[in-house]
DNA sequence: TGTACATCAGTGAACGCGCGTTCACTGATGTAC
DNA sequence: TGTACATCAGTGAACGCGCGTTCACTGATGTAC
């Protein structure tokens, strides 16, 4: 039957997290909509009445988990600025809690290659979501000239997508903590 | 009906070839076996005569991915040592034609996320795909105490995938070709 | 070296299954008067 | 403010399709003698 307007919106909202979290799991393309309609709390017949397709979900999960990637982030990074403030980021991000938990996670390192075969309107939400996490990083740093540091932010965001993607690929542990640790060392003198 | 010897290993080999360029190009999930057996040139059913079943080629696909890239960044370093080895390899790596190409390029960066999803067969040939390929990188600088220039080739290579993976998911031309720069620079002071 | 036959690479059809998407239906919401 | 009714969120079954895997069959290869 028909859901008030706060209803629909809120049930929308948490097909919409769902979906973030299943994505970064399990991966855009081994998650089907029934799974994350399940975990709504629903049956996957409704799904249309909030989304035209699976592809307008994807780009709005991915929305969702790099505005809260970068929420953590500026909470990571508290009043900080300079060293101290890519010192707390680096503890956080490359955090064997983070690597061990992709579903709560980086979307970048988590979907990585997946979102570069994704259609135009979810590459768009990835380009604006990139450059918005940079930004926040960069701004950090106000003793740099800012072109600088944006790319120097660029730099390290990559650098880490890159580390913890492959500290996940690896199976040998202690290789995996020597890739973190590696990162960390590297990064750290930015 | 019954190939000779020598035809049945080109016949693997060529399912071999084929899947590890299209797991590369459009994903492992996303590529079916049917269409990696047209692209050898056969019919699906065939198949199973030479693999017990889809994981076991994906585990050989990368197998030759990665040991055709660790071929090539032999080829680019040349005989060079040092940073004008560090500085071929980031040239030729970081190249839009790599980025453009995947297919043809870096499985790290082509499959990454869902190689940590991939059984304990394939995950163990990334870890050991990823150590030589590190090695071989870290053998260029003799200057290093052995430990450090592994530390080293482990994080640039981390670096430039991340940098990679993410050149080709940013839809903005711009954006993109600023991240390759970024690495570059960054990474050629090592 | 020649022959008889077991092996097995490849074909093409079929299997059950889960995918994204559609649709008829239900009944509470929200609007028009 | 009260009532009549159009809207539409959610259900559950169904759609065509492609997936990984299996299998009966064909006939050249390679082995046993």
């Amino acid at each position: 039957m028909k859901r008030s307007k706060a209803e629909t919106a809120e049930t929308r909202k948490r097909i919409v997290e769902a979906a973030s979290h299943l994505f970064r799991r399990d991966g855009i393309h081994a998650t089907g909509l029934a799974e994350i309609m399940t975990a709504a709390g629903m049956t996957h017949g409704g799904f249309y009445r909030h989304f035209p397709s699976k592809d307008q979900l994807v780009a709005e999960a991915l929305g969702a988990g790099s505005q809260a990637l970068r929420l953590t982030v500026q909470t990571v990074m508290g009043g900080r600025t300079g060293r101290r403030a890519v010192q707390a980021l680096l503890d956080n991000y490359l955090a064997p809690k983070h690597k061990d938990h992709p579903g709560d996670g980086c979307p970048f390192a988590a979907m990585g290659a997946e979102l570069a075969r994704a259609d135009s309107n979810t590459r768009a939400a990835v380009s604006g979501a990139f450059v918005r996490l940079a930004d926040s990083i960069a701004e950090r740093a106000p003793e740099k000239k800012s072109s600088v540091a944006r790319s120097d932010a660029i730099f390290m965001l990559c650098a880490m997508i890159g580390a913890l993607t492959m500290a996940r690929a690896v199976d040998d542990p202690k290789l995996s903590a020597s890739i973190l640790r590696s990162a960390k060392q590297h990064l750290a003198d930015s």
